[in-house]
Formats: C-alpha cells, sequence, structure tokens
DNA sequence: CATGAATGAGCATTCATTCAT
DNA sequence: CATGAATGAATGCTCATTCAT
C-alpha cells in the first residue's frame, strides 16, 4: 500500500493480500467496473504480478469467491457446533451468519449481490458458492426446528423456504445497520430472531396464519 | 426489431419502448456490462435515437430506475387502499409487492441488486428509488400491525426493521421460486406471512423470542 | 492517409483500403509484430472501424490471405488460357506467376513466408491458400509438359515435386530481382525458364541426370 | 528440463544448450512470437541465466543465426571438396546444402525464413548470414558448371541467378518432403539436379529455351 | 553461480458518444 | 426525424528485462 515498496513476499503471504485486494474491489465496483489496475494498487504491487500468480480477472474473482464462501461455511458450522440444544445452535449458527455478513460486507456482496451473468465459469462458481451457503443455513433450519420427533420435521420445501427467507433478510438487514450504526450485530440477530423464530416455531405448532376474509 | 420498420411513433410512446429494452439489458447484463448497442437493436432504432431520447448510458438506467420503482410504490398503494382491515391490507400489500418482484423480475434486479456504486447521479438515484419503495413497505407495516391502540404501535425503528426484513425474504424468495416453478406467487405470499406476520403479531402480544442460556 | 480527413466511405471501399493497408503492415512485420494501429493509421482511420469491418487482427490476416490467393489464382488461370500450345501456356502462366510474386511482393510474402504457427484459423487458411495456389502451378506443369501420350504424362509426384521446385525458385528470384533493379521480370522468367523447363522437358524425353561416379 | 537438476556445466556448454533451445522456439513461433520464458524452460534453466549468458532475447537471435550459418557454410565447403570432378563437387555441395536444409529445419527456418525486419541489428546479422550461404552456394555453381574454357563460365550475374533458384527450389521442397515422408532426401537431391543441372549445362551449351511465338 | 520475485511498456479489443448525411 | 460512419478513451493481458537473495 503505502509503505510496503519491493516487497518480497513467499507465493502464499502475496496471493492471500492480492485476493484481498481483489475482494474489495470487485465488492465496491461489481464485476465488469472492476479494474485490475486498482486491483493491483490496492495489493501493493504491479499488474503483472496479479495475472502471475491468479491468471485473469476471472481468477481473480473465482478466487474470492472460492475462500470467501469458505470462510462463510466454516464459521456457520463452527458456530452451530458450540450449541447444546438445537435452539441454541440455530441461534448460534445464524449469529455467526449474521456477524459475518455484517462484518464481512465486501465478501457477502461478491457472494450473494453479484449477478450470476458473467460468463459461464464465473456463473457456475457463484451458483456453487450460493449453492454451499444456502445447503449451511438450511441444515441449520432443519436441525433446528426438528425437536426430535417425525412429526415436527419441516420438509425438504419448508426448510429450503426458511432458509431463503432468512437469508434474504439478514442480507437486507445489513443495509438497516448501515444506517443504524449504534446497533451491535447481536441485537439485530436477536430482533431477527424475533421475528422469524416465532413464526417458524408457531408454524411447527400448527398455527398457521390465513389469509383475512373480505367482510361479507 | 422484429416487423418495427422506419415506424414512426410518438415520442413518449418511443421513450416507453426505449425504456423497456434498457431495463431488460441492464437487469440481464448489470449496469457496467450493458453495452447501448444493444438496447438500441432490441428497441429497433438506431443509436442516436437512443441518445436523442434519453441522452447517455447513464440517462436511460435512471429512466429505468425512476419509472419501475413508480411503479412498484403505485402497485403497493393500490393494493393497500382496497383492504378492509389492517391486516388485510398489509397481505394485500405484500402480495402485490412479492407478485411485482416475481413478475418484474427485471425492474427488481435493476431496483435492488444494482449496486449503487456507479457515479453519483446513479447512486443517488437508486438510493432514492430504494427509500421509496422501503418508504411504502414501512408505512404498510406500520399501518397493519397497529391495532388501533397507541401502545401496539411499532416504533419507528421496528417497524423499519421488519420492513427491511420483508423486502430481503421477499427479495430472496425469488430465487427459490425460480426453483420450484410449480407454486405460484400467492402460495409463497401466504408462506412468507406465516412465518413473518405471525413472529410480528407476537412480537406486540409481548410473546418476544429470547437467546437461550447454556446449561449451567 | 494524408489528405483522407473523415471520409465517408461505402463499406465494401472502405472495407478494401483496409485490407491494403493491413498486407502491407502484416508482410513488412509478420503476423505478430504487425500492430493494429499501424494498420489503421496506414488505412487512414481509427482503430475501431478496422474492427468493425474485419473484427479481429486474425480476421484481417484471413482476408488478406483469401483476397490475395484468388487474386493470384486468378492471374494464373487468365494467362494460362490465353496460350494456344501447352508450352505457350505454361510460358504464360509462369510468367503471370513470376510477375504477380515480383511485383506483388506484400502479398507473396504474407502468402509463403508467414510461419503456420499461428493458431489454428490462420494455419488453416494459410494452407489452404498455398495449396490452391501450388494447385494452380502444379495444374500448369502437368498441362504444360504433357504433350498428348499418356508417356509422356508425369506422375502426380512428379508434378508437384516441379511445382515445388518452380514455386520455391520464383519466390527466391524476387530477392534476386531486388538486388537486380535493371532486370525486366520478362527476362527473369525467360531466364527462369531457361534452367527449369528445359530440365523438365528433357526429363521427358528421357534424358535423366544420374550422380556421378567417383572414380576407380 | 527433464533430468537437469542444477547441473554445473562449463560456460561453452550451456551456451550451446540455450542456443540450441532458441533455434528450436524461433523456428516454430518467429522472432516476435518466440518467448524468452519457453526458451528458458527448453533450456533447462532460469531466465536470468539466458540473459546472463546471451544478454537479451537480440542477442539469442544473433548466436543462433550465426551458429547455424556458420555449420550451413561448412557442410557446404566439406562436401565440395570430396570431389574429383566439377559436377561431382557441385552434386556433393547441393547434397550437402540439401540435406542440411532438409534435416535442420529449424536453423533453416531461422536463416531463411524470419523477416528481416526486425531491427538494425537483426537485419544485418540475418543479411550477412544470407549473403554469406548463398555465396558458397554462387561459389559453388560457379565451379561446378565452369567445365574449364572462359567461354563455359557463366557471368557473375548468370551464377548468382541460378544460386538463387537452386536454394529456393531446396527451400520449397523442404515443404514437399514433409507430405512425402517416404522420400529420402538423396532421391530429393537427384530429383532436383535432374530438373535444375540438365536445364543449367544445357544453358552453358548454347541451347536456351526461347518463349514461344503466338501462332501467326 | 543461480533463481524467484517483480515491473514498465506495449498491444488487442471494446464501448459510449458524436458527426455528416 | 433517423442513421451509417467514425473515434477517444479505456481495459485485460503479455513480455522482455531486472533486482534481491
Amino acid at each position: 500500500m503505502t509503505d510496503k515498496r519491493r516487497r518480497r513476499l513467499p507465493r502464499s503471504v502475496r496471493e492471500q493480500e492480492i485476493i484481498d485486494a481483489a475482494l474489495g474491489v470487485f465488492s465496491k465496483r461489481g464485476y465488469r467496473a472492476a479494474v485490475v489496475d486498482e486491483i493491483a494498487d490496492l495489493a501493493g504491487i504491479s499488474k503483472p504480478m496479479v495475472y502471475l500468480y491468479l491468471g485473469s480477472k476471472e481468477g481473480l474473482f473465482i478466487a474470492c469467491v472460492r475462500r470467501e464462501s469458505q470462510r462463510l461455511a466454516a464459521a456457520f458450522r463452527e458456530a452451530a457446533q458450540a450449541g447444546d440444544s438445537p435452539e441454541q445452535r440455530l441461534w448460534a449458527g445464524l449469529g455467526a451468519f449474521f456477524a459475518f455478513v455484517a462484518e464481512h460486507r465486501d465478501s457477502w456482496v461478491v457472494l450473494h449481490r453479484q449477478a450470476p451473468e458473467q460468463g459461464e465459469a464465473i456463473a457456475q462458481e457463484i451458483a456453487d458458492a450460493r449453492r454451499s451457503v444456502m445447503a449451511e443455513v438450511n441444515g441449520l433450519v432443519r436441525d433446528g426446528i426438528t425437536k426430535g420427533g417425525e412429526a415436527d420435521r419441516l420438509g425438504e420445501q419448508e426448510a429450503d423456504f426458511v432458509a431463503h427467507a432468512l437469508v434474504g433478510a439478514a442480507d437486507s438487514l445489513t443495509d438497516w445497520m448501515e444506517r443504524h450504526p449504534g446497533e451491535p450485530p447481536e441485537r439485530v440477530t436477536v430482533r431477527l430472531m424475533n421475528v422469524m423464530w416465532v413464526g417458524m416455531r408457531n408454524v411447527l405448532v400448527g398455527e398457521v396464519w390465513v389469509p383475512p376474509q373480505h367482510d361479507a
């Protein structure tokens, strides 16, 4: 950046730095608008190094998507493992997911907001990443809500539906957070659970909302 | 395009056709990747005409955003007006919103998925559009949930929070719908209400979810 | 070039001018070293026009190869048609070929000297062009030498061999001509016939050269 | 490359290996398209070594041209020395030349096919090399054909003309050979003599081919 | 002696935008 | 009103060449 003049770094370190820089630029500008020169500048190296390490702009993008989707999925699994009860595990997992989305804005934007219309390889990679993240949430939802009996179990489709709603809500709430800087991520998580979990639970209990009828 | 050879159209009609074309292209490709040539082709006119009508690529984009955000907001208001009870109005409004998001994929993508980092004018326009849409939902949520008494009223912040969650969930569920083509939008709306409304209502009643404690 | 400021030319004319320019640059520099900017400058237009008309550097090259190989083959056929006897037709054909090679140095260099290692499409195009030129010479050689009887006919292989020798000799002699500016192409043609035709004819007559034996 | 790990080689040997590699790459790709990295890889050493030994890409090319033109000229001289009669010497010399061209494809391509438009130093070197090779052939032709008497002697110009024709024919026939793998180089040499020598000899004897006249 | 790490400069290609008709 | 023709200004990518070790 500023001070790093002609440092000789081992490949693995440099590579991570480049991916860091790329993530920031792709997130801020989008795939097409991102300029490799800017990534190189941000990484404190010259463009040819970027190409030596990651091969192409597409390679840069794919590297970002891969690394970040793995990080996100890992954050999930680790948090969810720590819980005692299913509810706790879901809460912990959602908290981790939400914290990740809130903190690693760049990662999330690249993973979720980039339109998957950038050529076959990229579209595939994005699709894979999203699938893997969604699968993690989906698993949490199913495990969390299932209270043991077979009857409690939400069907595959239901869980998927809820997972999408959750992920979408969390995503959108990152915007909300930016306009409410005072709110700590934990409170946001609780609030989201407030709205979503109760609904999910009641759904299980059979308390289902029905469309109101027009007054006769 | 197909049959439209050298038609003489009134300014207003032609302009709408151009915006239609632009919307499709911006949605499919994203702002940067969108190519004005393609928009002109799709509109069945030459590029200079596009520039004559909308001035610039940025002008095209802004026109899309303005028109679609107005349409979306209008769909809201109209649907919400028709309801008898607050709950009904919320349901109708959400249904309209959801139907719009599901049906007008292009509009929604341009309105919500485009990163607002494409220059000052565009960023402003996108921000405005999102604010206006969110305000509409926000109003519905406040009206819908407030059952009359002052005590029932969710605070400004709460409503905004819920509105964000709703919009995000709905957005994300458009992806879900694409993978479940059999589900009609109405069922998706009901399902979303299933999860969200019950939660929202219970929140009002005071039944608040609390983070589970670790076993001592 | 110099005076052509912002001329509006019909596509077909401009296209030929661009190919003219490209031919000169490819000939002078070789495919890789050729710079599209130089071609554009030489054609008196901007680079985007070049791409609009011929699509790519490869497209430029292929257009050159196609046009020039057709011109060369046509020059052949026309000249050879005019002759009365086979010998005359061969002489006329060779003269035309030789005049073409000598006059259109650029065409010949692009057709014959460019290494066929520039990617599949180009290699194929070059190979096709060479084959077509060689086939023309080959046909002349066979027709020219064949004096009617079946016995006189050189086999396919022989004709091909002779054609290669002829073409190579003519090619090489263009260098010689550049160092002997006084020699008119006609004299060079005669000289080449002097050496080659007599050999070819004698071969037919059975007067075959045999390797000299070492003195015992 | 394969087994050569960190071998310590004397300068002269390593240098030859580098030139070997360079020759292959320059021949296959042409000067511009040749990439120094590939040369270094092929030589089994790192790029800085290449630069240490030969100084620059241009230096590599010049080294190739020098070494190969000397080899070719030497092959000539040696073969021509062994002959008893002038005819025998010419035949032997041409055979050597032809064998060289056919066998050392790379050398010949670099020497003869590379466009001499790559900068002053290279152009000069290529020109020198070609001149020296051509001088050798020229000498053979003059010596070979001259049967003693002054009258038999072809003029300087004639010999040069014939030399160019010979070299060009031989060059072109290397292409022919690639499509007729069964033909041994010796037969090709004989065949070439068949066509060329008889013509050359007859020219000396005064049997000159004259352009056929149109039928009156 | 030998190399992994690094870069300045160049080139093919694209695209928003504007004239001349 | 409408368009074909044209371009300036990027941007992705490559390559000869050089340090620091």
